[in-house]
DNA sequence: ACTTCGCGCAACTATTTAGTTGCATTTCAG
DNA sequence: CTGAAATGCAACTAAATAGTTGCGCGAAGT
């Protein structure tokens, strides 16, 4: 079990994602680079301990990770959850496509 | 303007996706028939009521819409927004990749 | 005409969530 | 050693969310 989030439905995922902070979080951290909370908190509009928060959320979510440099906490992007929730809404599309195709059959007949 | 939802950020988008019985609505409408609210309400555990606002959620993210037929309120799904999510998915994945290649190249040198 | 079905509207409750502040702890710098 | 920086922890508030119930109304069936 190497997999905490995302047992079984994306939903979690999702709802990590549907907030704007988060969001922001996850693009800002999306170069690759690693960030001290600090640092994140600088350009934003809300207290260190709110942004922290949002970060534990992404982290419970598998969209972000922390290790513990010194006196700092630094964040990264962990990617394989976003490629997850792709890939669900895939699978939606996919369904839909595929049902959609077949109907259209049945009315050209 | 024939955009409502998705405006600027899709962190709402997001956000309606970011519910079990919602993410349930959209999988269930992606069979790409159509159903009265009271079909939807048949077989989950709460209240045709409550059924209705996750259906007005999905529908502010642009994610279902619906006709009304005689005293029925038939909801289907709108498949675009769940492109658009992955869209954004995408552009994170990719933002992500490029980043990675050109610090990798950097070590590597 | 009468009844029933499917909904919408509104009020209300309980839980979760987003945000704050204050304080203690650990680490780095001088 | 002393002080400042970075963070974690806890308590608290306000607002949003998920859910309920009750009621009224228009559309269909008989």
């Amino acid at each position: 079990m190497a997999n905490a989030a995302a047992d079984t439905s994306p939903a979690p995922l999702f709802a990590a994602l549907g907030d704007p902070t988060r969001l922001g979080l996850v693009d800002t951290l999306s170069d690759g680079t690693t960030r001290s909370i600090s640092q994140l908190a600088e350009g934003a509009q809300m207290s260190r301990q709110a942004l922290t928060k949002h970060l534990k959320v992404l982290e419970s979510a598998g969209l972000v990770a922390n290790d513990r440099v010194g006196r700092e906490t630094h964040y990264r992007l962990q990617p394989e959850q976003l490629g997850a929730a792709r890939d669900y809404l895939d699978s939606v599309s996919a369904h839909w496509d595929a049902a959609i195709r077949r109907l259209k059959g049945f009315l050209e007949e």
